[in-house]
DNA sequence: TCTGGGGTCCTAGGACCC
DNA sequence: TCTGGGGTCCTAGGACCC
């Protein structure tokens, strides 16, 4: 049996968790650049606000007062997550990450019986923690589990527990279940199955498998068993990324080459530093722009180009390179740019690194590794950073949006706490 | 005027092998 | 007009997730 504890509306809920003015109130949480909104409270969905409404959509609501909103806040979102997961962690067996504000909890050792006042209780228990809602769907299936968290969520009766442990729980969840809110399946796939007669998932789980396989490919399959009681999603065994990526949307189309590069080589400095926390090293470094797509009067260009590397690395001297020499071969003179990113991919662990045969200055590399750890150090303290002089010399959020930040935005967490 | 960021997995098709 | 059969590996793009 599985357990999966999904934070209730979650960037919204860390917001209310420092600034209890908001409980009650609809409010939404924009993502960078301040663009779109990516969550939203209760009362906000209740005033069918959908997620990635544009803000400039939502404007009058909030200059009414009917609204509230705010700009994200990563830093505060990463540590409140942090202190959810580790009190899931000393809870339970076992706890897999599934994303920010999610995970699946093993509960195998605890009593059949006991299981959903065990899990009532640690949804009280985060709460009492950190401030954070959670609701928890009990079934032997991830995807069960996620159908279980659905009725959590939404009937207050279950007080953000739900199991779904018997034969006829699952038969009757399945048949309330419309196929759109299904794991797996997406919005995409929802008319098509409508078309096809399958309006809930019990009519999913009701199709043969060679129908699901002609239909869905192997992934459907998967769903279609996962519903059926038969767990085949597992455990996610690889730890470490197959890819990691920076990249940013900006406040004001980009014209100039430098300074373009100047905001390239700082994402892909960031995509060094995530490799050397993960203690991984990267052998290609990607780069990719692109026009507003939605500005349908200015010429429209988007570009992705790859730079495979004779060594992989996590060094910033040599991943910013990488990337400038990519931004050289994507750069086309004449457009605004409105978002690029570098991405870096044939991700390896350190120790496990290839060396280069024909490396012709070793002692480059063990300078550039010294360097590389001098800015880590740097970025540690308090606010100062270390940075190449191809890199922008403002934060990392130059150039981006953020106007409705609440006032902790530049807290720690021990001044939060002690606000808290 | 204003429209996010970071991931994973699957599939189809091409290149190549015997 | 006729022109095999059976593999593997890689990649780009699509679909999905939060």
């Amino acid at each position: 049996m599985y357990g999966l504890a999904d934070c209730n509306n979650f960037f919204v809920s860390c917001e209310r968790a420092f600034q209890p003015e908001l409980e009650g109130r609809a409010v939404v949480v924009l993502s960078n650049n301040d663009g779109v909104a990516v969550a939203r409270s209760n009362e906000a969905k209740a005033m069918s606000i959908k997620m990635g409404t544009p803000f400039f959509q939502l404007r009058p609501m909030v200059e009414s007062g009917a609204l509230v909103v705010r700009s994200s806040n990563y830093k505060l979102y990463g540590d409140l997550s942090a202190r959810v997961m580790n009190i899931l962690r000393s809870s339970v067996p076992k706890i897999e990450i599934y994303s920010i504000d999610e995970a699946y909890l093993h509960l195998e050792g605890i009593p059949h019986e006991k299981r959903r006042e065990f899990c009532a209780e640690l949804v009280r228990k985060v709460r009492r923690g950190t401030g954070i809602p959670v609701s928890i769907g009990i079934a032997p299936t991830k995807t069960l589990c996620k159908v279980a968290n659905h009725f959590a969520k939404r009937y207050p009766g279950y007080r953000g527990v739900c199991a779904i442990d018997t034969e006829d729980k699952r038969r009757r969840a399945l048949e309330l279940t419309p196929i759109g809110e299904v794991w797996g399946v997406g919005w995409r796939g929802a008319p098509k199955l409508r078309k096809l007669g399958v309006e809930t998932a019990a009519d999913l789980v009701g199709r043969p498998e060679a129908w699901i396989r002609s239909r869905m490919g192997v992934g459907g399959v998967k769903t279609w068993l996962e519903l059926r009681g038969t767990a085949v999603i597992g455990e996610e065994t690889d730890e470490r990324r197959q890819s990691i990526c920076t990249s940013r949307s900006f406040a004001e189309l980009v014209y100039d080459k430098e300074e373009l590069k100047s905001r390239v080589s700082d994402f892909a400095a960031m995509c060094a530093k995530k490799l050397r926390k993960d203690g991984s090293v990267a052998g290609c470094v990607s780069v990719f722009l692109g026009t507003n797509r939605f500005r349908d009067d200015l010429p429209q260009y988007t570009h992705f180009e790859h730079n495979p590397l004779k060594q992989a690395t996590n060094s910033t001297i040599s991943v910013v390179g990488a990337a400038v020499q990519a931004l050289e071969r994507c750069w086309r003179e004449g457009y605004g740019y409105k978002r690029a990113g570098v991405v870096v991919t044939d991700i390896v662990p350190e120790e496990s690194m290839q060396g280069d045969l024909f490396e012709e200055d070793p002692a480059m590399r063990e300078r550039e590794a010294m360097l590389s750890e001098l800015i880590d150090r740097f970025d540690s303290a308090d606010g100062q950073m270390l940075k190449l002089a191809s890199q922008n010399e403002g934060l990392y959020s130059y150039g981006i949006r953020r106007e409705h930040c609440s006032k902790l935005f530049t807290s720690d967490w021990n001044e939060l706490m002690e606000i808290h």
